[in-house]
DNA sequence: ACCTGAACACCGTTCAAGT
DNA sequence: ACCTGAACACCGTTCAAGT
């Protein structure tokens, strides 16, 4: 009846963008294990259950957080060095998924097809393109090198295997494998900016290497 | 009172192995999100609550997997072929991930100090070592190396975003990305094995041929 | 259109029993 | 030594309200 009632216009408290910035909070501040409706709720000030009119569900949120920090990311100018460009790319790549450290295995693991993932990797074709590879070359080299990218970075905040950092020379000793024991020291440092350039420059140069020798026939 | 009475032996019903083995159960037919005290025992005929007895809660079990996954790798014999021994290595990691797909994340995200991750990390080192890589270099070389096999390895379980396999190639094409759009065809396509040899291939050419810049001087 | 109360079917984990 | 009942403090999510 009382239908053309213009009642308080009452401006929402949440939007898709304040819920993505609030759950990007709980993961610097906890941890991306301590995400949850609720804990995402609570540091809003409102009910887990409101959440669900601006996304989908725990997994759309963790998406929503991805895709925003994929979308944060800049590409550099090119320069017409491949190398050069390469590098660059792979160095905002990791500035951008160390902004949020803890966020970093979400950059790094989530699945994605939004077209916010599809900027670098068009940036990387068209470099390998500019550099001499054929388009199915291309193809395998972007997935070697983002292989290697997310491999790098995933043990740089310490969600992967590479068994090095913190490990105690202690477990290294005792193992009785000789390699392992005449590396123990090396294996016990473990300077991240150092290695994350060691790792890409040897697949970057492994790449335009290879181009080198299909254009040669 | 009763204290010297000898009560029935009463077989055990559960041990730390046929936990994990269970845990493989419930992890191949609903996959690794499934697991949980609850499913696990229940795959046991057993309360959820008696898995504290062998194992120290959720967190250990699953390192409790991921362990009795990498004790199962199997080192190839050496050949005397750096190349060949590499590549041979990878391989057995990879065959040894892929027996049970849907744990692979565990194996190739869990940081394990375990001795059964030494192993293959000191035979990596002795082929690189005898193919005359100075200690410090064979550790960056090792990690590299890491690096791209468990980044091509997420990629080919699909937890890992590389933006290809079953990407419809629609997005691509309504991308507006000029080099994305050339390669489309190829990004849509991806033959597992392929391209892990592919990936693999590079790093290791990569590395011996990085060993024979640094000895030459 | 947006937020919440009540409610449901789950979790991991502790601890005091029982045998 | 090993297993469980009772119990706790959590989860994500649905749906019928309320404004």
């Amino acid at each position: 009846m009382t239908e053309t009632r213009r009642g308080r216009p009452r401006t929402p408290l949440l939007s898709r963008e304040s819920i993505v910035e609030a759950t990007l909070q709980v993961i610097d501040s906890e941890g991306v294990a301590a995400v949850g409706m609720r804990s995402v709720a609570r540091a809003l000030g409102v009910d887990a259950k409101s959440l669900y009119n601006h996304v989908d569900g725990k997994d759309d949120l963790l998406d929503a957080v991805t895709e925003h920090l994929l979308a944060g990311l800049v590409l550099p100018e090119r320069t017409g060095d491949a190398r050069r460009d390469l590098h660059a790319i792979a160095a905002s790549f990791r500035d951008q998924a160390l902004r949020h450290p803890q966020a970093a295995p979400l950059v790094l693991t989530r699945q994605l097809a939004s077209s916010q993932a599809l900027a670098p990797i068009n940036a990387v074709l068209e470099v390998l393109k500019d550099a001499g590879a054929e388009t199915g070359d291309a193809v395998h080299m972007l997935r070697m090198l983002l292989a290697t990218l997310i491999g790098t970075l995933l043990r740089e905040v310490s969600a992967a295997p590479t068994f090095g950092s913190n490990d105690r020379e202690g477990t290294l000793a005792a193992s009785g494998l000789p390699a392992l024991i005449e590396a123990a020291p090396h294996l016990a440092r473990f300077d991240r900016e150092a290695e994350f350039e060691y790792a890409v420059d040897l697949a970057i140069t492994a790449v335009l290497h290879r181009i080198d020798l299909r254009r040669a026939r």
